[in-house]
DNA sequence: GTGAAGTCTCTTGATATCGAGCTTCTTGAC
DNA sequence: GTCAAGAAGCTCGATATCAAGAGACTTCAC
């Protein structure tokens, strides 16, 4: 089947023939398809009152395991964003009691930001509701194409994870 | 080689053995990878004086051809933004002299939004950059291994695409 | 023709993000 | 010890985005 990037690779073949377009058929639809997928992400969490970046914080705790606490500079790199952004999220988790912010007692500069039990509760149920969402997109794809587009995808986030960027 | 993914299930596996997380896989590994692209898109777009969004507007209205010129409605289906952005960034654009708004002679509801030739100039070298900049990220991989990430793609662009969504 | 429903673009108000700079504290050379 | 350099987290101002709704116009059934 066609999509929305077969047209637009199509046009430029039309409109520039003397360029090689073809990376855009892979990072084209990267970029696409994330924003697509930030759109049902947020649907699906509606259902347990969450945004996206409220997921992303709760859920970093809570896989850092028991006591599920974290500083906000190891929130940072999980999350890709900026230590103000942080500030704030954290701010806003807090004043709704979902995680709670202790001193660092090995540096005083330091904050560890530390999940509550409902947080804890709220992270559970909505990476449930998450996975069912993607399983339902992922339904295109066979078992096996699964694992060789994850394979493929990797290779890709590798060198941007692993070389500071 | 590893990625933050890898440690992100594996985080999930250590903490959830209940849950299959298989999806984040492909799906997380799909965001991250926007996010990074995002930034290196950015830091391509400077060196010609613009933002991704400028970009986007402008290539779209390149790719239509001569004489280069969609409605505000077709230019929300092809960037995945909503209106209210969408004339925010004419207005911007056509402060600056790259595109111009004309009335739709078949609606009077309608406007058109026209490239000028100096947006078309910038549309067409600022694309030269980036298609350099993917070449680069896309290095990684064979010619086989792209062919067969896009067509893994498209499967799951596909149904987004062509559903109303 | 007329009215209801739909379409297209723009406006408005709220909000999350970023970048830059600041304060407090730690580290390490001397 | 002391001081400079660096690190951690926060504050602030500017900005782009979204969601919801308004206004203007078109379409279609009757």
């Amino acid at each position: 089947m066609e999509d929305e990037v077969d047209r637009l690779v199509a046009s430029w073949r039309r409109e520039r023939p003397d360029l090689d377009v073809e990376p855009l058929e892979v990072l084209s639809r990267v970029s696409r398809l994330a924003r697509h997928l930030d759109r049902a992400r947020r649907l699906a969490f509606s259902e347990h009152s969450l945004e996206p970046w409220e997921f992303d914080v709760l859920t970093a705790l809570r896989r850092a395991g028991s006591p599920y606490q974290l500083s906000p500079g190891q929130l940072l790199t999980q999350t890709l964003v900026t230590s103000g952004t942080m500030t704030n999220r954290i701010d806003r988790l807090a004043k709704k009691g979902l995680v709670e912010r202790l001193p660092d007692p090995s540096d005083r500069r330091g904050v560890l930001v530390r999940l509550t039990d409902e947080g804890k509760d709220r992270a559970d149920r909505s990476l449930a509701g998450l996975l069912d969402q993607e399983r339902a997109i992922l339904g295109e794809l066979s078992s096996a194409q699964r694992a060789e587009l994850a394979s493929l995808l990797r290779q890709l986030t590798a060198p941007f994870d692993n070389i500071p960027g």
